[in-house]
RNA sequence: GCCCGCGUGGUGGAAUGGUAGACACAGGAGACUUAAAAUCUCCAGGCAGAAAUGCCGUGCCGGUUCGAGUCCGGCCGCGGGUACCA
């Protein structure tokens, strides 16, 4: 005979399939404009199609779903859409590596990962699905490329790129690795290539003083932004040569401490300073220097970590507050000609790096001020202060000798200006947004070269201007320079013959407004005005942390020209009202050498371990554990959820990856704790199957129901608040109150079915099926949250910790109305706190109402 | 180098400035079972103690406070970003 146990078992398989088909049969998350909710639109930051999903996806989604899902059942109307950042360089790696083509690689990821994401049962809109590389969506980029060229937002000028000398190709900053290009292996240069600009640096206040409206977003990402932007006040002046080379008798600086102008011992410029480049012209040891300057790649970090390097030219400027003073001017590969004027006064005293330079070079150290009057002059290192901290100005001109940096900052400025010896200027670090890329596997830039006429944008009516598909990657370099047909065109002014730009755009133009494109991923232009009035702002914008500064800045950028050209209103300027960043899922790299001693990287299902260390396999070669990265498919370090869905179903993954660890915190992914997900689940199932067959009267429904009052309260806040691991805390604590109640029937239905609602964003499918299990109407996932009842919430007594002199020593349980003269008294009455107290008399005695008493001594 | 975070038991983590360790994993003990699996019950920061209880304890050093994991200052370690990885 059979067991009603094995007819009767939690089979997720079987559920989620077919909760999955009653969704989709029935367009429950198809978004349509109405005017009958608020509109609420949730965006994940959509992937990149790499070919296999990882839990970090999976964190990322299953977030986004419970937001969307919750967000629904509280009467919204959700736009919850799905696509793919589909351009960039991997596919173009893949083609040389596997061979094939980029865009067949890319599709066929597409549909892997669709595949792999659609058994999580996400509460997608899967009709506004697009990929980025689609020709109906960069076409529209294009269009958008040209209106953005028409009001001025974009232009061209030269640029550093990374250089490998011997495939004779541009690198991306990932293929540079110590200074070598990653094939050949070369020294990389840094070599100038003449590139599109989008004019960002004109909006830098503007993106800076909008950071103070995104309450909503983290503070720490509005702090990023707001150091990225950099905004300065300084002094521009500039220095008199005494034997500099016509043309550069006068060299410009600027500085953001011109309080220490008397602490000068140098001047320094850029190797890519026009008076640097004109003496390389005629002098081969500067020619050399320079070379030596331009070796490494453009990266902040390679440029600020290089050994320091100066050349003194010989030339000498004079000091502007005392002509009789002259200063050495350097070459130095440190400063860059894409901040300020590209030169700089050198002080040691007050700035490490000029420390170290002056050290190197003897040159002198000046201090211009000092911690204190008496403070000895001779420095051993550099002394920097906080801005707003008071020091004493031992060569001080401006101001009073006891004053904080600002202070001296502005008072500089004014001496300098009231002196005729240069002006304050705001200045920022921003820099405007290079976007030409040397590949093939991006979005063409639409314009013509052509003789006549210069650069000439294409016409509107000729977009898209298509990938060709007939390229190869044989050999280094981008295939459109090489391709016999794609590249020549004819003028769109002149009708001449005239060559297309070769460049493709950074991939980050294409995530920049994918967000607005979702509010009508068809319409024949970039947007359309009424959806985009309807659906726009992105309410919800959840994400990794490594996108805090570029991918937020540049949307951010681009909402604000879009609407410059008539593609958003004003009021989606800010795009993202509410950000959230979830931490990263992290997971060990194992690796192993090649003969040429370059990292092989392994998959983790790829490793044993044994007691002597990870091996590759069960008795291969030891590998090499790196510790813990974000998951990246170029270290390999990925864990492929496919399995623990099959294994476990979609709602125990969802459940396990949320339940964990806070969802803003990186993870360190482990497999274990899976399965106990899963037993949960099975748990509550059989539960609800249990009360499903329940009927009469029983003892203590008034108690369970308060607890059920209680977990609505705290999941509601808990899942408003990103809260989800402790929300799910609490939802285990409610699941072992209701198995242990002895509540009537009717009472542990209702408790069953709450608790099926509460899980329903994160478990969808089980919740969906215990609703239908117990005959309710209609679909929980359409169905309303519920309300804790605020009089179910409250009780008649409370429990207050007593400490003695901040130490926990005893515990009272009062009325929750008891006055506070009368917890004192009942405070002092305690057994333990007389005991503790041994005869002390107290001094004073604190009561905080509900929560805590403390008794000093 | 610079900017921004993070650091709590064996593990993941909880804690509006108010009982540190909720909830869970791994572990231990027990019940059921011929046995195992499954399920259920209980224990569990460290040290001392039979226990009651006491002392110590949130990376390190210092500060503010009646009270600090939480706020402030300084270190150390790890992670993210650093403008051509996405």
């Amino acid at each position: 005979m059979k067991k009603d146990a094995d007819m009767t078992r939690y089979t997720p398989a079987e559920i989620e399939a077919r909760w999955q088909k009653v969704w989709s049969g029935n367009d429950v998350f198809k978004a349509v404009r109405s005017a009958d909710k608020p509109k609420y639109y949730v965006l994940e930051m959509f992937p990149y199609p790499s070919g296999r999903i990882h839990m970090g996806h999976v964190r990322n989604y299953t977030m986004g779903d419970v937001i969307a899902r919750y967000k629904m059942a509280t009467g919204h109307n959700v736009l919850h859409p799905m696509g793919w950042d589909a351009f960039g360089m991997p596919a173009e790696n893949a083609a040389m590596a596997i061979g094939g083509h980029p865009k067949d690689w890319t599709y066929g990821n597409i549909a892997d990962m669709r595949d792999q994401m659609k058994p999580l049962g996400l509460s997608i809109d899967w009709s506004r699905e697009f990929a980025t590389c689609d020709p109906e969506y960069y076409g529209q980029q294009q269009a958008l490329f040209l209106d953005f060229l028409q009001a001025g937002l974009v232009y061209r000028k030269n640029a550093v790129v990374n250089w490998d000398p011997v495939d004779m190709t541009v690198l991306a900053n990932e293929q540079v690795e110590n200074g070598r290009g990653w094939r050949s292996g070369a020294l990389v240069e840094r070599r100038e290539l003449t590139q599109w600009f989008f004019k960002i640096s004109d909006h830098s206040e503007e993106l800076l003083d909008a950071l103070d409206t995104l309450e909503n977003w983290p503070s720490k990402v509005r702090l990023m932004q707001e150091n990225w932007i950099g905004k300065s006040r300084g002094l521009q002046f500039a220095f008199e040569s005494i034997n500099a080379p016509d043309g550069h008798e006068k060299i410009e600086v600027y500085t953001t401490r011109p309080d220490t102008l008397l602490g000068a011992s140098f001047v320094g410029i850029s190797p890519d300073h026009p008076l640097a480049k004109a003496l390389e012209r005629d002098n081969p040891d500067v020619a050399a220097f320079c070379t030596e300057c331009r070796k490494g790649g453009t990266t902040e970090e390679a440029i600020e970590t290089a050994e320091k390097l100066g050349y003194d030219t010989g030339i000498r400027v004079r000091h502007p507050f005392d002509t009789a003073h002259e200063l050495p001017v350097y070459i130095a590969n440190f400063i860059l000609m894409d901040y300020g004027t590209g030169a700089i006064f050198g002080c040691p005293a007050h700035d490490q790096r000029d420390f170290e330079f002056a050290t190197k070079y003897g040159l002198p150290i000046i201090a211009t001020y000092l911690p204190s009057k008496e403070a000895d002059e001779t420095l051993t290192e550099a002394y920097v202060p906080a801005k707003t901290e008071k020091v004493f100005y031992n060569r001080g001109f401006a101001g009073s000798a006891h004053q904080t940096g600002l202070e001296a900052i502005d008072a500089a400025i004014d001496f300098c200006e009231a002196n005729g010896i240069g002006q304050g200027v705001t200045k920022y670090r921003l820099r405007d947004w290079g976007l030409s890329r040397q590949r093939y596997w991006g979005c063409p830039i639409p314009v013509v070269h052509c003789d006549a006429c210069g650069v000439v944008p294409e016409k509107k009516q000729n977009l898209p201007i298509e990938l060709p598909y007939d390229v190869s990657f044989d050999v280094p370099g981008n295939p459109l320079d090489r391709h016999p047909t794609w590249r020549d065109c004819a003028c769109p002014s002149c009708g001449k013959p005239a060559q297309r730009e070769t460049d493709t755009m950074d991939t980050f133009v294409d995530s920049s407004w994918y967000f607005a494109r979702f509010t009508a991923p068809r319409a024949a232009t970039p947007t359309n005005m009424e959806d985009a009035q309807y659906w726009m702002n992105v309410d919800q914008y959840i994400g990794g942390i490594e996108h805090a500064i570029l991918h937020l800045l540049y949307s951010r950028f681009f909402a604000r020209a879009m609407h410059i050209c008539g593609h958003l209103p004003a009021s989606a300027s800010e795009p993202f009202d509410a950000l959230f960043t979830q931490g990263m899922v992290t997971h060990e790299i194992y690796m192993t050498r090649d003969d040429n001693d370059r990292p092989v990287y392994h998959l983790p299902e790829d490793i044993t371990w044994t007691e002597s260390g990870a091996r590759l396999g069960a008795d291969g070669p030891l590998v090499e554990v790196v510790p813990s990265a974000k998951m990246s498919k170029s270290k390999k370090n990925v864990v492929d959820p496919v399995n623990i869905i099959s294994a476990f179903g979609a709602d125990t993954a969802r459940w396990f990856v949320l339940s964990d660890s806070p969802p803003e915190r990186d993870v360190e992914w482990t497999a274990s704790g899976a399965e106990a997900a899963f037993k949960h689940l099975s748990r509550v199932w059989n539960m609800s199957e249990k009360i499903a067959g329940m009927s009469g009267a029983g003892e203590g429904d008034e108690d369970l129901l308060r607890a059920m009052h209680a977990c609505i309260q705290d999941v509601t806040l808990g899942v408003e608040s990103f809260g989800f691991n402790a929300a799910i805390a609490k939802l285990y604590a409610f699941t072992a109150t209701l198995q242990k109640s002895k509540a009537g029937a009717a009472a542990q239905r209702e408790a069953i079915l709450t608790l099926a609602k509460l899980m329903s964003p994160m478990t969808p499918h089980l919740s969906e099926d215990i609703w239908a299990r117990h005959g309710q109407e209609g679909l929980i996932t359409t169905s309303p949250w519920p309300v804790a009842d605020e009089a179910m919430l409250v009780s008649d007594t409370i429990t207050m910790p007593i400490q003695v002199n901040g130490k926990r020593r005893a515990e009272i349980t009062v009325p929750a109305d008891m006055s506070n003269e009368d917890v004192e008294k009942t405070a002092l009455a305690d057994a333990a706190v007389i005991r503790t107290l041994d005869g002390a008399t107290p001094k004073k005695i604190i009561v905080v109402p509900g929560r805590i008493v403390n008794v000093v001594v």
